[in-house]
DNA sequence: ACTATATTTAACAATTAGGTTAAATGTTAA
DNA sequence: TTAACATTTAACCTAATTGTTAAATATAGT
């Protein structure tokens, strides 16, 4: 794991795709499968890659298994970007 | 270009250790091939993906180019992270 | 046990990505 | 013009990614 897999996760428009829309909440894979145009296969192999980033978590509940996204993988990113920009604090000012 | 082209960019493990050499300052292309173990194509080709995401800058002096960091469009980023989170600055919709 | 439903995994084809060497391009200087 | 240097582009190879269909696994209900 790490800033690897994270950004490799990330750079799918699909894998970001699914991880807007549990912004707003846990789904179904089969839910997240109908918002797209490919097969479940497909959608379910992006969910491993997204989960083995630890970008989301799931859940069993009888035979549906929830996702729910896990944003907090992303403060490593933002830390990167913040070091290349220069950006040398690693909190929020308050202002 | 967009978020897509910047985070396939970021994806690669020696496009992001470039970023990060060209923090500290601009280099040459010639400078920048030997920090790595790749040949010169391979870094040049590199240079280009930097180059068409906008990461970067080149500029010829000479026979050197030089190339430098260009971390505006890494904002993007930041702007999508945030929006994941729920951190509701600025918002723009997903591609 | 059998069937239906939800999801993943396996096997395969097509595309993309990243590396190499060799040729091409651009620039400087003799 | 020729030679030397800096860098890119072309041609090619291999490995990884993404999609598909078909088979496998897990759960629930009859």
């Amino acid at each position: 794991m790490g800033l690897q897999q994270t950004l490799k996760a990330l750079s799918d428009p699909i894998r970001r795709r699914i991880l807007n829309l549990l912004k707003s909440g846990r789904m179904s894979a089969g839910d997240i499968v109908d918002c797209f145009d490919v097969t479940g296969a497909a959608i379910s192999r992006h969910l491993s890659v997204l989960k083995d980033a630890d970008l989301i978590r799931d859940s069993r509940e009888g035979k549906f298994i929830y996702y729910e996204l896990n944003a907090s993988v992303l403060e490593e990113i933002m830390l990167w970007i913040k070091d290349l920009k220069g950006d040398n604090n690693d909190e929020e000012a308050d202002s």
